[in-house]
DNA sequence: CTGAAAGCGCTTACAG
DNA sequence: CTGAAAGCGCTTACAG
């Protein structure tokens, strides 16, 4: 099985490798009969162009990176798989490649320098965090770049986020709806934005409510909940800023003898898997995830194809899903 | 900010190109002197090499796929970050990189072309069916590829694998030492490798269990549990051959009034992030996927090295996490 | 150990 | 619209 190359595909249909080439890029200036011919001696001969080559003169990869936070913080996250499919429907009928890469503590760089030889056209960066200096090198590189997630610091990158406090709002109008009285919230980390945003959305909605730190993970929900209770024991509605916070909530709450909706009812953030999972089910805010993934590809793409084109933010609306917890 | 390339640091270092290219490259043959020259040279011209050109020359992508199938399947496996992380610990000190392919029906050739066309060097296959012609095509091939799961028919091709019943024999004798007298079993799919070994170890343990046939998912653990308190309405212990599924059949279990574990002990199968937000913890099987994919690029990475590699078939061990479930 | 030279397979001005 | 030719940046026999 030898590498047919366009040099023989030319030969094949008789005319030069600069026409076969342009056939095979699709440029509109062939003739119709030479086309065909070149169209012909393709599908005969299993011509597939070599890309290597291409890139070579082109100075285009045909490639991006997905770099993301390293294991810890990665492999219980419930989106990696929309994130991707999103990516994929936007990269995959460009012929573009996506390029995975989980980096550890310091390992960020390595995008950087795939991006200064060539080898990727440009990055989406998921999670960043404030002490990475990759995003600003980056910009001052003039390298395409887009965030998911609104920068720790202002910066002029282009993001793609989700209205954070919209949905802070929806999870307090929800429990304010019910005709809860107490109503409490377990925060995610007041050093991120979204942890910041979501509360800030809340207590626009619930004013009085009485205010739990956590750190978006399962144990500080149960912790949570636990100061919760012992703090405000007639608490009957409570707003996590994570399902997987909420997970935690829950158990603790049932073990103190309170009935979830019924005594108290719980509303998520995220709707992740566990938001199905749990029991009851959670009611949730949901971050349409694979659709905002889609927009980074767009947005990435958009910068590579225009080094000049200007920084954009997109954000899209969250949207509250119903279900049995709150 | 233009390229540098190697002709410049061959120039500043005083040296050939081709001398360059070596040290570059770490070949041994370079004389010390020179090849500090060289070394410098690199560093004071910031020169990173051209992986187009050297792949043009090489006929080496080092770039390998991970093919997953779609997103339907794939989006709430799980194990992608797992995967990913293992992938990711052996590729990424060789400079190779990870390109994800998360296909739909028949885009899977996508992965052959790129593979023909030299854009990749080689494989992981994740969750193939029987109907997938891909493994096949690569075989016959030659090109390199790894299977993640045995094959659904024999075919000469390398994989990594937990030995699945033993994993359902784990589970057996589980509730066996609990002292369970009524245990029932609820299947994956018998049309997949997966689902009849999981069912096989078990029954060699238990052999006398009620099987009740599910798909791995949790709508599927819900009409089996019910399907199960209908014909076995003494049954005091069930093993779920995904945990999707016993987090599905709990909440059934709890409704009909039996308390978990106390009058039914329920076992999981995989580890996955369900086991520990669903409500008691599951108790389940746990499968070393991150250790896994790890042998996977490995024996990637030796199939790329040496074409003639013999084919090979890894097997680990899964291990009984005990948690509160049963 | 080192360098001059060929060549990897493609795209793209440039003439015609 | 078409083709001859240059060139993308590297590696690697081949001589020396």
């Amino acid at each position: 099985m030898k590498r047919v190359t366009l040099e023989e595909v030319a030969r094949v249909a008789g005319v030069s490798r600069a026409t076969a080439s342009r056939v095979v890029n699709g440029a509109g200036t062939v003739d119709e009969v030479l086309r065909h011919a070149v169209e012909r001696a393709i599908s005969s001969t299993g011509y597939l162009p070599n890309i290597a080559a291409r890139s070579l003169v082109t100075r285009r990869a045909d490639a991006i990176g997905l770099v993301l936070p390293d294991e810890h913080r990665m492999l219980g996250d419930p989106h990696l798989g929309s994130v991707v499919s999103g990516v994929t429907r936007v990269v995959r009928p460009r012929g573009i490649h996506l390029v995975l890469m989980m980096t550890g503590p310091g390992t960020r760089e390595q995008a950087l320098s795939d991006l200064r030889c060539g080898r990727l056209d440009g990055v989406i960066l998921v999670h960043t965090d404030p002490a990475d200096p990759v995003p600003g090198q980056l910009i001052r590189a003039g390298l395409p770049v887009v965030l998911a997630g609104r920068p720790w610091q202002p910066m002029p990158i282009t993001y793609v986020d989700v209205n954070q406090s919209a949905g802070g709002a929806l999870a307090g109008e929800r429990l304010l709806s019910l005709g809860c009285r107490r109503i409490a919230t377990i925060t995610g980390p007041q050093d991120m934005p979204t942890g910041r945003d979501r509360l800030r959305g809340f207590l626009d909605v619930v004013p009085d409510a009485v205010v739990v730190h956590g750190d978006f993970t399962r144990q500080a929900g149960m912790a949570a909940a636990h100061e919760l209770i012992a703090r405000c024991p007639d608490v009957d509605g409570v707003f996590a800023a994570s399902d997987l916070m909420a997970t935690g909530a829950i158990p603790v709450l049932h073990r103190s003898g309170r009935k979830v909706p019924d005594d108290v009812a719980v509303v998520g953030f995220d709707d992740s898997s566990a938001a199905l999972t749990c029991e009851p089910e959670l009611t949730t805010v949901r971050q349409p995830i694979a659709d905002m993934a889609e927009e980074m590809a767009r947005q990435l793409l958009r910068q590579i194809a225009d080094r000049t084109a200007p920084v954009t933010s997109v954000v899209f609306e969250p949207s509250l899903v119903v279900r049995s917890s709150g």
